[in-house]
DNA sequence: GGTGTTTGACCGGAG
DNA sequence: CCTCCGGTCAAACAC
């Protein structure tokens, strides 16, 4: 709470399942803002570690951390500018935009 | 008191 | 038509 998550925005759990393997959980997000409908939904493991983080609906406005966040944001923008053609990820109105970033786990594995 | 998290149940689509 | 599974909602609880 209060705090913004990974990705900047504020995040709402709705939901949670157990699927796939009994090491696999899915975690449904949404976001706070009354006009953004954007989703996101974790994929944990056994460790409960986020191992992919997979963005439905993108946002229909900024961070809310409008004030001096350009110093913090560690590298990790919305978008996975390390992907070859993410030209199809400014798709907004092309119905379904999906980016699935894979968290390294090691990082708290 | 308000907002977000948790957990179980319900619904719709696919096989 | 029946069953399984992914996705969403709602009530209760925690902070």
């Amino acid at each position: 709470m209060l705090k913004t998550t990974s990705d900047g925005y504020n995040w709402r759990k709705y939901g949670q399942k157990q699927v796939k393997s009994p090491e696999g959980s899915w975690s449904y997000y949404r976001c706070t803002f009354s006009d953004c409908d954007a989703r996101k939904i974790e994929c944990c493991n056994q460790s409960n570690h986020v191992i992919e983080t997979i963005c439905r609906i993108h946002h229909n406005h900024d961070p809310p951390q409008k004030v001096n966040f350009s110093k913090e944001r560690p590298e990790l923008s919305v978008e996975p500018a390390n992907g070859s053609n993410n030209t199809a990820l400014a798709v907004a109105g092309s119905g379904l935009s999906e980016c699935v970033l894979s968290t390294s786990r090691e990082n708290l594995f």
